[in-house]
RNA sequence: GUGAUCGUAGCUCAGUUGGUUAGAGCGCCUGUCUGUGGCACAGGAGGUCGGGGGUUCAAUUCCCCUCGGUCACCCCA
């Protein structure tokens, strides 16, 4: 696309968030800070790289971090990596500063996964979480995934699967890995040839493949679900009940094991249903209570969700859903004289709480007016050599007929404004 | 990383079986309709047809490479 040879646009996989969009992306994250806030989570912000260590607890099998991951040397040869998500930033946060449990705290941001771009993949991607750390009490679980669905509520979003398993805790793993790895063996030849090379290292995360050859194997595969210890169970069954409580929908899926090393017990994902590209997952989260342990902290259980923006707003799309918000400028002034008028207006209406604008170069008044139709304002203030001259100025409604134009003196022009836009101060 | 597909004005696209000044719609700018937008009309700006190389008397149109978009695999938000 370029036209001349020192022309850039944005790189592979990532975006201008223009502002025609702009309105809806901020507004879509509101919806879920209020969610969140609401819920008793405050606002955290991590760096958006850190030490390579923190993202590798993820897994170093992972292909999160084994071959998607941003890393790069700083100036004084510290290896750095981009952020791939965000559960682990915040286990760092919590084991570098030690705050007392309960910490609730939610996040948003950029998230860089060096993969080809695809229908709801990017290379800069952007997330928001939450995560509940300090109790392995199931119904922290049930909240967490309760703000998930919440969340796909507020914007709108119908169509929606919610997929819930448990992992188990590390005796339930132990023997299940065992018996998996036991059966994959034995049908070894009958897999997908690049998913067997997992069978060693991941036999877990087999279970994920969307291989058919794979699949047909899997599906005779040994469940998790019947291998979880008494403790894993219960936990578990509260976790479902607790749900059926809340009347959230959900079906029980053996083979979600999600892409990430560090799950315990509980583990979910919310797929869209209206979506047709091959990227459905809009919020995955689960149970951590190793990670902390793991990045240096005390031994702490978490459980957390990560929300994809981009996907979130590709399934309201397909359901038709949260729009974007609308005008954002209530009144124009147009200013036929020298501008200085304008430039008086605007700034006074706007110490006054009224979104203002106008044109500049001393465009025609016909120009002026087509731009303050173009802003979608409400009211048009016009101002020309007779306004001038008795201190007048004329209110254009350009939404209301009935109204039309009405000319008040330049000394009331303000509340005169605030009346007609209902702004009673 | 692999595969498919696409790349002509700001946007959506047409077009040239290779041949004078490359088109449309929308958008933008200016004007007409007795200082006033949304309608209509008139005019205008804007493209070396993603980039590089090759074939040819001649390429935007053919070939190769490259860059980028889109979709899919893998994997994930």
């Amino acid at each position: 696309m370029s036209k001349k040879a020192n022309t850039f646009q944005t790189p592979i996989g990532t975006r201008d968030l223009l502002p025609e969009h702009s309105a809806r992306w901020e507004a879509v994250i509101e919806v879920f800070s209020n969610v969140a806030s609401r819920a008793g989570f405050s606002l955290i912000d991590t760096p958006i790289f850190e030490d390579v260590g923190v993202f590798t607890r993820i897994g170093e099998g992972t292909d999160v971090v084994g071959k998607e991951m941003y890393e790069f040397l700083d100036r004084s040869e510290r290896p750095m990596a981009l952020r791939p998500e965000g559960t682990a930033a915040v286990c760092r946060a919590f084991a570098q500063h030690r705050p007392p449990v309960p910490w609730k705290v939610y996040y948003r941001g950029p998230y860089f996964r060096y993969e080809a771009p695809q229908a709801g993949r990017f290379r800069q991607f952007h997330q928001f979480g939450i995560e509940s750390i300090g109790s392995d009490d199931p119904d922290i679980d049930v909240e967490v995934i309760a703000l998930g669905w919440k969340v796909l509520e507020a914007v709108g979003i119908n169509q929606i699967e919610l997929l819930v398993n448990s992992m188990g805790d590390q005796e339930t793993r132990n023997n299940y890995q065992e018996a998996l790895n036991a059966f994959l063996k034995s049908h070894v030849n009958d897999l997908d040839e690049e998913d067997r090379k997992k069978v060693d290292t991941h036999p877990m995360r087999v279970l994920d493949s969307k291989r058919s050859a794979t699949q047909s194997v899997t599906k005779e595969a040994p469940r998790i679900n019947d291998f979880l210890s008494a403790e894993a169970e219960a936990h578990f069954e509260r976790v479902r009940d607790g749900l059926t409580a809340l009347k959230i929908p959900f079906s029980i899926e053996p083979r979600l094991v999600r892409g990430l090393d560090y799950y315990t017990h509980t583990t979910f994902e919310f797929q869209s249903l209206a979506l047709d590209s091959a990227q459905s997952t809009v919020c995955g989260g689960g149970r951590y209570n190793g990670l902390i342990e793991e990045l240096g902290g005390p031994a702490t259980p978490g459980i957390g969700f990560g929300m994809g923006i981009e996907r979130l707003l590709l399934a309201c799309d397909a359901e038709e859903s949260f729009p974007a918000p609308g005008s954002r400028v209530q009144v124009w002034v147009v200013d036929v004289t020298d501008g200085s008028s304008a430039r008086d207006l605007t700034h006074s209406l706007r110490d006054h709480g009224v979104t203002a604008d106008r044109s500049f170069d001393q465009r025609s008044m016909r120009s002026q007016m087509r731009s303050a139709n173009r802003s979608e304002a409400e009211i048009a203030l016009i101002i020309g050599e007779e306004e001038v001259n008795e201190e007048t100025v004329a209110i254009r409604m350009l939404r209301d007929e009935e109204i039309g134009q009405i000319v008040v003196p330049r000394s009331s022009v303000i509340a005169e404004v605030q009346r007609l836009l209902g702004l009673e101060l």
